[in-house]
DNA sequence: TTTACAAAGATAGTAATACTATTAAATAAA
DNA sequence: TTTATTTAATAGTATTACTATCTTTGTAAA
């Protein structure tokens, strides 16, 4: 039997779907290509275009602007990395197992065993940690809010806050702490790579210095001393 | 006596020092404005020029393009927010408490105590909070960083991280730590206002929830239960 | 007092970006 | 077959992010 994962995608996200046609499929499969090497600031439609033989007209009819397909890009990476989550987490029984497998995840490059056939989990997930917060970093985050296209990131953020909760019931910031695993996770990557001097992890550039880090946070926050 | 604060700032960051002019006081006064107003990307020099009735050669004059520019008030912020910990904290004993209200400092909007002329800071706070890491999330980073345009953020964690060590000499991270708290300050208040479902404090908006939240996760990580 | 020289102002120009509008070709429904 | 409708191709525009050049003005050393 053969699975292969299909995201459904917000429809405010897109003008036409890019799922259902090949240059849709294309422009996915390139425009991570180009963001991952040269970033989303140098990203243009006109760039993609080219390097995917149509016009910029042909990529407007799919995505209103950059930034909305931006968003796109890492929501669905969003949606895919809940589903691994899952896939990774119930055979565990402990949820304390659960969180550290979770942070785990989080925090290490992607070896692509959750498998798609357009996306190159690898590169997105480069992508989200350079470009991610751009998804939310607008004057516009109220309206496209509003229209729920950040909900991919909220669902994992929930997702991760109930296993936080059976960790310890009586945890006062479950939500924070769950968004807040995440957002550092990436981050503290980032500067290991890019600002060593941020971090405690010099240019050793170990994921699991990172891992380290966070179990550690994470736990003594959940277990705390008994002080008051 | 009359004390006013100067700032020293990297000479890279600029053509020419906006400080010793009045076109260049001008220019950091109106663009802190303008980008609070409609953010940084809709921010251009041309809007800035028409603002102060100059052209747009005129103020490329000062700076090379308007991410110097982001990065200058940036690091502005991140040394006036160190003087701003130096002088609120050198007068407290205990570590614990000096980090507690250092992270008083970076959770709540700013009082207008430490005065400058020609910088409103508490504009400028809420500038970092939105743009602050379109300083360093981009594909420049490591050449930026050679520069070390990025140090006054640097130092900022760098003194806190001291206190950190002060309150426990044993603790691992202290680095890391140090940069979570300024990040995790910055966003979790950004996604209390913005994004609340991905934190504990709903629609309540109240900065005392973020502090609430970070002294939580510092004071358990800095003096954890005993367990292995 | 002249010279000089740096700062600011004025004007123009360019390549690229982020789009929009119009028209033509292909395809599907009636 | 005719007629809609979708899809593609071409062209065009306003804005952005610069660069270049030339003139004026205040200021300060010779």
């Amino acid at each position: 039997m053969e699975l292969s994962l299909q995201i459904k995608m917000n429809e405010k996200l897109f003008l036409r779907n890019p799922e259902e046609t090949e240059l849709g499929r294309e422009i996915i499969l390139n425009s991570i290509f180009l963001i991952h090497k040269a970033g989303f600031e140098s990203f243009t439609f006109k760039k993609l275009a080219l390097k995917i033989g149509t016009t910029e007209a042909g990529i407007y009819r799919y995505f209103e602007n950059k930034h909305r397909l931006l968003v796109y890009i890492v929501s669905w990476y969003w949606s895919w990395l809940e589903y691994k989550v899952m896939v990774h987490t119930n055979n565990l029984k402990s949820p304390e197992l659960k969180l550290k497998k979770i942070i785990q995840i989080l925090a290490t490059d992607v070896k692509d065993d959750v498998q798609t056939k357009h996306v190159d989990e690898l590169l997105l997930h480069e992508i989200v940690r350079m470009e991610g917060a751009k998804a939310y970093l607008t004057r516009h985050v109220t309206e496209d809010n509003k229209q729920r296209i950040f909900k991919p990131y909220k669902d994992l953020c929930g997702a991760i806050a109930v296993i936080i909760l059976e960790c310890n019931p009586k945890y006062k910031y479950p939500r924070s702490l769950s968004s807040t695993i995440i957002e550092v996770a990436h981050y503290q990557n980032f500067f290991m790579k890019n600002l060593p001097s941020l971090t405690d992890f010099g240019k050793i550039k170990d994921d699991w210095k990172v891992i380290g880090f966070l179990e550690d946070l994470v736990f003594a926050s959940l277990f705390p001393a008994t002080r008051k």
